[in-house]
DNA sequence: CCTTGATCCTGTAGCTGCTACAGACCCTAG
DNA sequence: CTAGGGTCTGTAGCAGCTACAGGATCAAGG
């Protein structure tokens, strides 16, 4: 590794946990799975990281808190580490990420409306008739009326 | 084919699959983690399911498609095979589930609304100067108006 | 210089909720 | 009787960490 010399690598794996609010195991876990790279050593075997290592190790946790995946940090890095990329690529990336977290909110909010609506209708009584078991049990989707046929 | 005056335990792990379009080795799983009950053999070791089986595993793929964890389910099986559940118990459960839910629900909107602000802003050119790139380097949260300053 | 305690190193197991495979067994139709 | 399916078991793999064991090393105090 070069650098020595030019960029101070005086930061321990703890520091970068620290500077970064990552945690120490992750630290390792993302140099395993290539996200970050393998950091210089001192010659008993200890991490030394840079300002590089505290700038990449903030883009991931950034990409990681907006839910990208580990796959779509590396096709990310590669992009930037390429050197080459444009914004149309970037732009790429995010958009399907995009669709995936609004897929998952619809989702979401399908199980919300009808947990909602179910539990609403709940008694909280003693009873042991309860709607969202009603509901578990039948597998309606809309736990609707309650008719009082027989009540 | 004429009924036993008993239950009918005449279904195969794949009959009990169909019905309930659960996944075969899922059944097995569920099994496993005491979700479902060891069901009944054949002489030779296979398994045998019957209407009650059926009715349980639809039971809890219901609550796993509602997003309820194994543990979550598995309390909501213990009180329903308690017999002497409340709707005041159920409820709460469900009540639990759906905080969670919806804490789930605005943790994701926030990144829709980062994320698709932010990609309103791309180029989508060739350039390498992107708006998604910049949050994830710079970890603003307010991707705003670069002033009108490029292009 | 030596000890002590904190930190670091590695590999590996655990978590959740499945899914899939290997290798053995069994069952049924032709 | 044999060929092909289905079934049995245990186990490994996926994501994305987290945590531990058992060592080596470091930094400070005496």
């Amino acid at each position: 590794m070069p650098d020595d010399h030019a960029v101070a690598n005086d930061l321990r794996r703890s520091d970068l946990a620290r500077l970064t609010g990552c945690n120490l195991e992750t630290i390792r876990y993302y140099e395993n799975v290539g996200l970050m790279p393998d950091p210089p050593r001192t010659p008993t075997g200890h991490r030394r990281y840079g300002p590089a290592h505290v700038e990449r190790l903030n883009f991931v946790k950034r990409a990681r808190d907006l839910g990208f995946t580990i796959q779509e940090i590396r096709a990310l890095l590669s992009l930037v580490d390429r050197g080459s990329h444009t914004c149309a690529e970037v732009e790429q990336l995010g958009r399907h990420h995009l669709d995936v977290v609004r897929s998952k909110i619809r989702d979401l909010q399908a199980i919300e409306t009808l947990l909602a609506r179910t539990i609403a209708s709940c008694t909280g009584t003693d009873s042991p008739d309860c709607p969202l078991l009603d509901v578990l049990k039948g597998g309606q989707t809309e736990p609707e009326q309650a008719d009082a046929a027989s009540e």
